[in-house]
DNA sequence: CTGTTAGCGCTTTCAG
DNA sequence: CTGAAAGCGCTAACAG
């Protein structure tokens, strides 16, 4: 071959030999310094900073079944929709030792089987999901290894195991509900093709009790998208008042192409979005939205995973953090 | 203690056991099946699927150094900025059946150090950060270890390692010489306070050759600091005539804060963004902007990771991606 | 409180 | 082409 293989690092011998110690010894100093005589302990601390040591977690999770690893599974970590719950979470496991090992699953549901064996070979101590497993052998999968999962951002009849989300069909309805109470009677609906989304549509049409107007655009959508959407919502109905769209970069490209049209919002045309973008406030008119904390679905998927892998009492398995409609100028009546 | 190790999961031994050979021939059948006869990688195949046997890359590279993983440093995830390259960094880096680990180091430098130790512990085969690496601790460390490093997103003059990015300051000159090529004169900046950012302010300042009204605020610059950057900016220069944003989001920010004022874009005030961010060309009007590819940035920085990695050829050590400025509606003429 | 003894599951190396 | 031996660096269990 020609190179060498990568240099090899300190190990506990090597502090141990500085330090005088058996590296039984300095494992204990590092991992459960109580039980260990303070002399002995500043000797080790003094031979580890000496020799630059670091732990090789590879080989402790080989012996101990703990990688310290949570892989996290996004449909694509380009939507920004589930960022704040990425950042969360993250954070989350970093504080407790925890890293993240990201996964993208696409849309099509085609790569999930094959992505969690992948995942499974680097022995997580847990899988975060954003959305459902739809995939019945992963999912058995999962269920036999027994490893934590928790699935997030849905509250779904039949979890893996956990599950941390809210209801998208009553989003759906209290949209619709929210629109409704402004007598605004004629609705469309500009939505992303994913589970969520349909689901919160199939909300919205209960509420309001009749077929809509509405335009399916592929996710992830996007602001380009919402434009195109409401201009093929106006072709099939000229007197539209109201769109619920199923993201705020769609709500966005509504808004945009209403602009581009001379539409006034929201005397000529009110807007709904979803998700609480950071920019929803601030557009001009501000844009009603419905408010999730993506970042305490994160935070709380953490919990439960650690809660469990530290074997500590029964963690909650079912978590609804709930939604707001946020109302804003763009739905002022 | 409560509850029992999580549960063993079948191992070499196992599938040879079912298959009637000895491990290592498991081990050969499934990493260099070139090396073993067809009769038993058949054999092995079907114990393989019978026992659903995953491999261990956790037992693999702690004898082979090589833990097929890489560590991926973002100022934080929640920036859109950078997500297609972390999800084509990802694509790519699972192609070759490498795992990318995550982590955040905040804008604020401070984790760095800590960040960086805590992720050599899992030994990763490398590091691909956004941005550059500040602390000089850290740099050192990386250095002596020897791990590849590529960093990302401009073009320091001493790189820790490999480097692939673009001149922030040629930005900065080339959108001056846009705004200037248009007979717009009296400029202003609206900016965030992060490295790239300040840089590609300096390149503008020279290409402008006097100082201009300048917002800065706190990275991640987001749509209501681009309002508030040209409420600021109105208040210190009334008559301004164009507006250079270090984000798309910002640009967004002035165009709306244009729009609540009743000013005009491109005729009363022109707005020139950075990232070309997929709304850009979508806003009404169209948003000029400077498209860089960061997508492209992630698959070269998975290259020239992996081509080192497998030592191979001596792969490229900088590479400049460049960038582009595009002229759209809201800069024309 | 400290040390010794066994491996974790795999790859490397060396023999057949 | 296949097998046996050794050990990666660490933790768990048991001894002192």
């Amino acid at each position: 071959m020609s190179l060498a293989q990568p240099p090899k690092a300190n190990t506990l011998h090597d502090v141990a030999q500085v330090a005088g110690v058996s590296f039984m010894t300095v494992s204990r100093a590092l991992n459960t310094p109580e039980r260990v005589s303070p002399a002995t302990l500043e000797k080790v601390r003094q031979a580890v900073a000496a020799t630059g040591y670091i732990p090789n977690l590879l080989a402790g999770g080989l012996k101990s079944r703990r990688s310290m690893t949570v892989v996290g599974l996004v449909p694509i970590i380009s939507v920004p929709q589930f960022l704040p719950t990425v950042r969360a979470l993250t954070e989350a496991l970093d504080e407790q030792g925890y890293q993240l090992i990201l996964g993208q699953m696409g849309y099509d549901h085609a790569r999930e089987d094959k992505l969690i064996t992948t995942m499974m070979a680097r022995r997580p101590d847990g899988f975060v999901v954003i959305g459902k497993l739809s995939s019945a052998a992963a999912r058995r999968q999962l269920r036999a290894v027994g490893v934590p999962v928790v699935e997030t951002w849905d509250l779904m009849p039949d979890p893996v195991d956990m599950v941390v989300g809210f209801s998208h069909e009553q989003v759906g309805r209290a949209v619709a509900e929210h629109l409704l109470a402004r007598g605004l009677t004629r609705l469309a609906v500009a939505t992303g093709d994913d589970d969520r989304a349909q689901s919160r549509l199939a909300g919205f049409l209960e509420r309001v009790g009749h077929a809509v107007p509405t335009v399916v655009n592929p996710a992830p959508s996007s602001l380009a998208h919402g434009r195109q959407a409401l201009a093929g919502l106006l072709a099939q109905e000229p007197r539209l008042q109201a769109v619920y769209c199923s993201s705020d970069a769609l709500a966005q490209g509504v808004m945009v192409e209403a602009a581009a049209r001379g539409l006034r919002i929201p005397q000529d045309l009110a807007v709904c979005g979803f998700g609480d973008a950071d920019f929803a406030e601030h557009l001009f008119p501000s844009l009603t939205s419905v408010r999730v904390e993506g970042a305490l679905i994160g935070r709380q998927a953490a919990q439960m995973l650690l809660d469990r892998c530290g074997g500590k009492r029964p963690p909650e398995t079912r978590v609804d953090v709930g939604f707001r409609v946020v109302a804003r100028q763009s739905t002022a009546a």
